[in-house]
DNA sequence: CTACATGCAAAGAGTTTGCATCCGC
DNA sequence: GCGGATGCAAACTCTTTGCATGTAG
């Protein structure tokens, strides 16, 4: 889950942007966050470091981000933005209903079901992530 | 997918709620929404039959007759609510992320996915309504 | 030194809340 | 007539946009 190893100056001058320290400070926000942070927990984060971010670069990075593949974005319960920082290992995410727990399970999971979806449907669905609501074990 | 079987007046009596004409506007336009409806569009819906029905009036309509299982929500691309009527044949949407193009599913398909989660991870998928997105077979 | 990136403020969606009035029961 | 339901306006949250300034390359 780390994204220490990746260069993420020469990433973006690849694709005619500019490294920054916003951008930097975002991209390390995601990672500590661990998955399934909103915009405004990512502006937290930041500010721990710098307090010299707006919260208005941390939307736009975030979108830039995702847009170069370095983050996924879902949707969450309220029906808002979620980040997490892409990852070679793709995986999906159960949340309760009820008391919000976030379980993580790996991607291979769902792949019989996407294939018969594929097979049948000639839908090619995004396994990449995938968020399921529900109720895990204390709550059910 | 219809709902003139049920009948609204007394369920809402026997939670303690008030039969009234907005509620059977928007429970109507909901199902003739047909899936995927957001409140706006529900809104919209709503105003073609009568002019006096009030968009807040149509947001706390929603929650009521979600909180009754009479429609369910999920969350739609932009992280919106959308709306739909409850059935008795649970499914899932297929959304196309370039075109969006909406496939509907039977929910069959996805059970031995939630039967292996609940055995592996003892959570309890809310099988109802799932939304995936990916690729139709146009945009793949 | 030239664009791209940022900060600020303001606008813009979508949704919720407070309160007076209305109306189902 | 009582208490829940509605309409209205305003507040609130989340997100985007316009524009002047700052700064990486």
């Amino acid at each position: 889950m780390s994204h220490q190893s990746l260069d993420l100056p020469s990433l973006l001058r690849h694709k005619g942007y500019r490294m920054t320290m916003q951008r930097q400070l975002v991209l390390d926000a995601v990672c500590e966050a661990g998955g399934n942070a909103t915009p405004e927990q990512v502006y937290e984060i930041v500010r721990r470091s710098s307090a010299a971010v707006n919260r208005t670069t941390v939307y736009r990075t975030l979108s830039l981000l995702q847009s170069l593949n370095l983050v996924n974005a879902t949707t969450s319960q309220g029906g808002h933005y979620c980040y997490e920082i892409s990852d070679a290992q793709p995986h999906h995410h159960l949340i309760c209903r009820d008391c919000g727990t976030n379980l993580e399970i790996p991607g291979d999971l769902a792949r019989p079901f996407f294939e018969e979806v594929l097979k049948e449907y000639e839908f090619q669905v995004d396994a990449g992530h995938l968020t399921l609501h529900g109720y895990c074990l204390d709550c059910s």
